[in-house]
Order: structure tokens, then sequence, then C-alpha cells
DNA sequence: AATACAATTAAACGATTGCTTAATTGTTGA
DNA sequence: TCAACAATTAAGCAATCGTTTAATTGTATT
């Protein structure tokens, strides 16, 4: 008898000690925060805008305007993007131009892309 | 003079038609719809049942204690994996015991891995 | 049949999110 | 200096999300 809570069958195989739990608890710290990042990406704007920086320079108006929606917004979505360092931007007169300042998370969109554009 | 609302050099440069507008507006349609998969990974929790499943077939109450959170709020996250056909599951006796169903998810999930894990 | 346990479901809640409107800042040109 | 425009910020609001507690379903054991 052991004070292992697993199901029955796991701990019988694997652990009699527990220690595929204590495995599988260290493992899962793999991806732990790693949320934060999906978070940005979760909503269908802001992986819009990510999208748009990877083709070209954009200023805020221009973006409001593909995207058909209000300054504010964008600005909003904007800031995170800003908070989590994925873009740079300059002033130049009255327009701010934003740039994408990070590949990694347009590779991610393209995989996910491929793996999952034809499923709708 | 033309009715393009663009900001000016970009227009000027590249799309005295807004043919540029045109083709960014259509480019952005690619990843539509696409958030619905990141919503998905945007929280921990979910994340974490997904990679643990990535390892081994788990049931619900292993979860639950590999996590440290209830069994409703497990089964909870498990429904909306079920109705993304991220997971498949089959009883034996009591216990439900789910599984994997996806393997390009967890591609997404190391590839994010790799580029932002050292980034905290 | 009755009990025990795993799992799901439902209702309720607090917290977070994304947008709107309105006000504010910064820059340019008259 | 003033008006116009781009952009940001702030406040308010509705909608969504993730959890909790409690009730319900399903299966195995006695």
């Amino acid at each position: 008898m052991t004070d292992c809570n697993f199901s029955r069958d796991i701990c019988d195989q694997y652990c009699p000690n527990c220690k595929e739990k204590d495995r599988l608890r260290e493992k899962v710290l793999e991806v732990a925060g790693l949320s934060e990042l999906f978070k940005v990406l979760a909503d269908e704007t802001r992986t819009k805008i990510i999208y748009l920086l990877s083709e070209q320079e954009l200023c805020v108006c221009d973006l409001a305007e593909l995207l058909d929606m209000s300054m504010p917004a964008i600005s909003h979505h904007l800031r995170l993007l800003r908070a989590m360092r994925l873009v740079r931007y300059r002033r130049e007169g009255k327009q701010v131009y934003y740039t994408l300042d990070d590949d990694h998370i347009v590779n991610l969109i393209q995989q996910a892309q491929a793996h999952y554009a034809e499923e709708r």
C-alpha cells in the first residue's frame, strides 16, 4: 500500500513510489508561463496586426483602416504588443509607425496557419 | 487626388490606386479565425493538460492531482478540448482516460517554448 | 438494492478583456 | 498662436472566462 493518489493502473505499472508523478510534475513546469505569449495571439485583431506588420511598416491609422476598427482600439492593442516587446515604433511627423520586432511570433502564426487553415 | 485613406507615403510609393491596401486586406484574411486555436492555449491549465497528455494517457483525477486543481475545473477544460477535437477519451470502469488527438498542437507549444523559454 | 467513487453538468461569482466615448498630448501647417 | 490631425490615455460598460459549490450521472463493489 502506497500513499500514491494516482489512478491505480498508472501507479502500479510505472511508479510504485510515485516517481512518475514527480516526473510529470517537473515536466509540466516547462510550459508554465507560456500562455502569456498565447494570450497575445488569442485575440484576432492582434494576430492580424502582427501579420500585417510582418509584411511592412504601418502607422496606427493605416492599421485602423485596414482592420476597420477605431484608432483607440488599435492603439490599445499596440500598447500590449509594445509591453510584450513584440513591436517597435518610431514617430514621423504626426504619425507613429510600427514595425514587428520579433520574427519568432510570425513563425508561430504561420505554423498554426499551415496546420489548421484547411479545417475550417 | 485619390480617395485613398492610407497614410500618404505608403499610397504614393506603392499603391496610387490603393492596390496595396487591397493586397493587405486580402493577406489578412489568411489568419482570420486562427485565434480560435490560440485561445485554447491562452489558458495555462489547458496548455499543461495538452503537454501532459502528449506524454501519456491520463484520467481526469490524475490531471486534477498533477495540476492541483478541482475535478470540475479540469473537466471544464477537457470539455473545451473535446469540442476542439484536440483530445480523445475512453471510459475504463469509473475512470475516463484522455489522450491527445492532435500532434500539431504539441509542436506549436514546443516551438513557443523553444523561442520564449529563456526570456523569463 | 445500497454505497462509494469518478466524472460531468449547472448555476453563480469575481476577474479579466476589448470596445466605446471623451478628454489629453504631440506635431504640423496656416 | 491657432486649428487640424494622429495618437494615446482614461473611464465606463458589456461580454467572456475560469473557478467554486452543489447537484447529477454512470460505474463498480458490497
